[in-house]
Parts: structure tokens; sequence; C-alpha cells
DNA sequence: CGGCTGATGATCT
DNA sequence: GATCATCAGCCGG
């Protein structure tokens, strides 16, 4: 596995969401490698209300207008670090919200950080992710096409099918189809209800 | 399984 | 002072 090179991700922020999908993310610290295959993401839009960006530039949301391929870590409830992946050209502001992991390396590590018995249950959230690889405010603005830490790598597998709904927990701009997930994976987040696919039928998108 | 709730603190108004 | 891109545990069916 190498390094994903900036000249390969999409240059459009929605594309960057179902394209980081099946690709990894990678932690290597301490001699040990952490790493999980995406396949759970959102985007946040320019001039979406929901995007942290959308009033503008803060010292909490910079990292959201570096060019794409940076992380945009920040600290939420009290208690858990979010990431997202920069999706626009710079001083634009969205991102990618990566919001579950498939499990491939370090299981056993990551495993010791988080509370919880089943794997399943290890990364299949987006403040269980960040707690699983140790990924906190100190990686806000990192790049992920070239650090040596925190990056993201190539895919291993192919990505069978992917499925689409609305974003999970927002208030603002709540009806937007953003939502992207590896349909037939077992370590995605949320209600069954919002992780199915109905299939070759004529409706598109979940029920309800 | 789905639904509800308390915890917890930075950020912005 | 309200809000918040959440989580784990608990409860009922």
């Amino acid at each position: 596995m190498r390094h994903l090179r900036r000249s390969e991700l999409p240059v459009d922020t929605e594309e960057l969401a179902k394209f980081l999908l099946g690709k990894q993310l990678v932690m290597d610290r301490f001699g040990i490698r952490l790493s999980g295959r995406i396949v759970e993401t959102e985007a946040y839009l320019i001039g979406d209300e929901a995007c942290h960006a959308f009033r503008g530039e803060t010292p909490r949301n910079g990292s959201l207008f570096l060019r794409r391929g940076h992380a945009y870590v920040y600290f939420i409830y009290g208690s858990y670090f979010m990431m997202n992946v920069s999706g626009e050209a710079a001083a634009l502001g969205a991102g990618v919200l990566i919001r579950a992991l498939e499990p491939i390396q370090g299981i056993a590590a990551m495993a010791r950080r988080r509370r919880v018995k089943r794997v399943a249950d290890l990364t299949n959230g987006p403040g269980k992710l960040t707690a699983a690889m140790g990924i906190d405010a100190r990686f806000d603005g990192v790049d992920l096409c070239t650090d040596k830490r925190l990056w993201l790598g190539t895919g291993t597998r192919a990505v069978r099918g992917v499925g689409s709904s609305v974003r999970i927990g927002l208030t603002r701009a709540a009806e937007r189809t953003l939502r992207f997930f590896e349909s037939d994976s077992p370590f995605v987040s949320g209600p069954r209800w919002l992780n199915s696919t109905p299939g070759p039928s004529p409706k598109s998108g979940p029920e309800r």
C-alpha cells in the first residue's frame, strides 16, 4: 500500500466522499500501524448550511480551507474528535467526514483504546474511529497525502456497492442525500433502515 | 431491534 | 447560555 497522491483525489467534494470508500486510513506511530478501510463518509459542501465552513473561516475550522487532502479534526460534545478530509481548492472550505472504518491492521491496539467488546463496534462511528486510532487535535491540519503518521492509503479490494442516505445527526440542511457507504459492510454506523439499499427497484434511497 | 437520555466542554452569539 | 456532524447504556417489545 502507498499514499494516495493529491492528483488522484477528485476535485469535487461530493465525488471525493464516494472516492474515499474502500481506501484506507492509516496511523503509523510508535512502530505500530493502525489501519482501516473507509466504509462510510459524508460530504459537506460549499454553500451547505451544515458545513462548518458555511459562516466563514474561524480559528477552529481553518483546516477545511486547506486544499484537498488535509485533515480537519475538531472536538465535539465534550468528548469526541471527528475527522474530515478537506475537499476543495485552497480557501474554499468543504470536506468529507469519515464516519466508519473496517478495522484492518492493529486491531488489538485499537481495542485497547476503546472500552467496547465486539470488533464490529470498534470503528463504526466518527467519534469511535478517532478514539480507536488516537486521532486528536494534534492532527488538525495534517496533509494526509504526505504525512508519515496519519495518511490516506490506496484501497485493497474493490467496493462492491455504494448506498446513500441523508446525513446523520444534523439539524440544518438535514434533508440532503450526502452520506455514502459500502452497502454490504457490517462496519457502517447508524440504524439498519438507513443502511439498506433498495436494490433495482424504481425508488432510489431509503424509505421514511 | 428501536428509542431515549445523561455526560461533557469548546465554540460562537 | 445555547448549540453541537456523538456514544454507551438502559429500557421496552
